[in-house]
DNA sequence: CGCGTCTTCGGACGATTGTCAAGACTTTTT
DNA sequence: AAAAAGTCTTGACAATCGTCCGAAGACGCG
């Protein structure tokens, strides 16, 4: 095989890797719009220029596609926050900057953590996103440990608690701060806030 | 109206009634089978000794007979819950009483639980069963909010989050030792009775 | 018994679903 | 330019969905 040949073939790859993207990429705004149970390929194909044949060309099936929106999904999550690891120089500023961060990620894409809660909730159900959905679990817990571990370092203690229980709590409050948020309920950023603020010193002895 | 009338026709009505809350109860086993995105009217149908019509004559349409499902489901939930505040004479066996009976309800009803939460992430997209479960939710952080106060009253402090708080991070404990309960992992219980026990002295002042 | 009301059944409907294949259009290769 | 490979559209399919309806069964009352 030539040199040019394989740049072509790599170019083709390439295309057809960056259409894939693309329309899980629409597919994911379709299914944050209606969650996964109201999502059909056509109301997917909606929101594309395409018609709903070609979801069967790029993605051999439903489950294929919708395996592949969560990867998407996963990357964008990691690649938002890894760095998100506030820089600070008290405990008591990395404590209100990370609940800070993490009122804004809520003010700003709640549609998209109500379909990733949807998702992860589906995956108790079909045993077929549940690898995907536990790494993302996963790297969120770790991005999570990353602040308690600095705010630990900042305060001169230790951490008192498992990677995965502060991770639970953490996105215990968070997801009733959503669910009040989309409920109408207008303080629900600022008591997330508070809520993560006052969490962190708990967590440390 | 003759009094032989009058019972005749609570007779009815209550007959009335009682087949709803028998079709609900067996919706309830199937949408804990299959999930809230999955579970279709003749499905329900073959979890009861009926055909798939019937369940239109005692319910108007999909939406009210999940509806219906949902504040069932509410009953028997307070109605577990109400009880459940644990008897003790020191914090600790308070604490190790919550964790157990948390755990326990994690390891009898795993299903039911997985349901609950199916439903609370469906409130989030429709807003018809919001009220109800916003109730459910309501009643639930009433109950741990009992536990937190007894638990404050044995050690001799007082709480130091809001009753919402203190709810949000139970429940994300809980939800993570659901997840990977149904994941296959050996020691969610114990983790969740760790993770409880110690959750308990953190929320005291 | 006969009549009327309450229950239940089972088929049918139109709409929607995931899937697929045949063909048209576009781009690349020879 | 012809041929080939890749991309996209369109229409159809079988299955399933929620819903509705007519008829049959069950039951109570005169």
């Amino acid at each position: 095989m030539t040199s040019a040949a394989t740049v072509r073939r790599r170019s083709r790859v390439s295309k057809f890797d960056q259409r894939r993207r693309e329309l899980a990429d629409a597919a994911l705004l379709a299914l944050a719009d209606l969650g996964y149970a109201r999502t059909s390929l056509r109301t997917i194909a909606e929101h594309t220029e395409f018609s709903h044949g070609l979801l069967h060309y790029y993605f051999a099936d439903k489950i294929d596609l919708i395996t592949y929106c969560v990867q998407r999904y996963k990357a964008a999550c990691v690649e938002r926050y890894d760095g998100l690891v506030a820089e600070a120089s008290t405990p008591e500023q990395l404590a209100i900057a990370c609940g800070d961060g993490l009122a804004d990620a809520l003010g700003d894409a709640p549609l998209m953590h109500r379909l990733w809660y949807d998702l992860r909730i589906q995956s108790m159900f079909e045993d077929t996103f549940r690898e995907e959905v536990a790494e993302i679990d996963e790297s969120l817990q770790q991005m999570l440990w990353r602040n308690v571990r600095a705010y630990a370092d900042l305060s001169g203690g230790t951490p008192s608690c498992s990677p995965a229980d502060a991770y639970a709590l953490f996105d215990g409050l968070f997801q009733q701060a959503l669910l009040r948020h989309l409920a109408g309920t207008e303080t629900a950023q600022d008591d997330l806030r508070n809520g993560i603020r006052t969490l962190l010193p708990r967590l440390i002895d």
